[in-house]
DNA sequence: ACGGATTTGACAATCGTTTTCAATAAGGCC
DNA sequence: GGCCTTATTGAAAACGATTGTCAAATCCGT
């Protein structure tokens, strides 16, 4: 969908968790789950609750600042957004690492399609999956 | 354990509950939770185990007879498959009801997105959703 | 029909995620 | 700086989807 990312309350304070968990989706580079993601805070020392960390995901997420997808074993997975433009994936399956790409082509095909069958176009997803060159070696 | 697991292998016997849910499938016409199947045979007063329902779909999924998909929530929604090609679907958000596309376009556009970035193109995922003419009005 | 392997199904277990609720900490105010 | 109100935290319980367990039922070749 476009991107219309107005969400009138986004978080009112900021703790030092909250930080914590943005800079750990910065340094990630890549999609996360919250677990992986509170496994990593740890590691850092980071103390923070496992359940702040779904709670901060959400309001990120509603707030649009973080993308949510789901992986194939239907987990959600977390990844900051560079852009509140409407985008797709690329996702590395080995590192979890992934590039945003823009497709104007992707668009146009989702809308040919419904309309080619009488759907009114609401949304649509298109993510590639492979394996980057530094894995590749 | 018998041997040497073949893939595409299908079920080996034939039991009532597995025609049972193979019907409930082809009648549905859409995508279906395990639970809303396990619902549907239960209304329609066939007495098949949740469980059951939960293994036959796998089985058939494995089996490429069955297309698996991920609600936006997590959940896994199963459909029959008309081909064993490769395709995505057109899927209607109020009635749950959808259509097999093939697409040469989303495929070419997949490996070059991936290559393009250096990655190893592996799978990929596109779902177009929206609202068909039958609910439109 | 017989007998062994497969399949079923009620129930428990697991896993990711959400809710609950008392304790803690932010930020405005004086 | 202290105080107060209220958002936020976090441990544990609750939850819903899915999977594992295992005895009983069923299928199918012989």
């Amino acid at each position: 969908m476009s991107g219309v990312n107005r969400k009138a309350t986004g978080p009112h304070r900021s703790t030092k968790q909250r930080a914590a968990i943005k800079d750990a989706l910065v340094a990630a580079e890549g999609f996360r789950t919250a677990q992986e993601l509170h496994d990593e805070l740890k590691a850092e020392g980071q103390q923070v609750g496992l359940t702040t960390v779904y709670r901060n995901l959400q309001a990120l997420a509603s707030a649009g600042e973080v993308d949510v997808l789901r992986s194939s074993e239907g987990e959600a997975i977390y990844r900051r957004c560079d852009t509140g433009e409407h985008h797709h994936h690329l996702v590395c399956t080995q590192c979890g690492n992934s590039v945003e790409v823009a497709s104007e082509e992707v668009e146009v095909w989702a809308a040919r399609v419904a309309e080619h069958h009488g759907f009114t176009p609401v949304d649509h997803t298109a993510e590639v999956f492979g394996i980057c060159s530094g894995c590749t070696r």
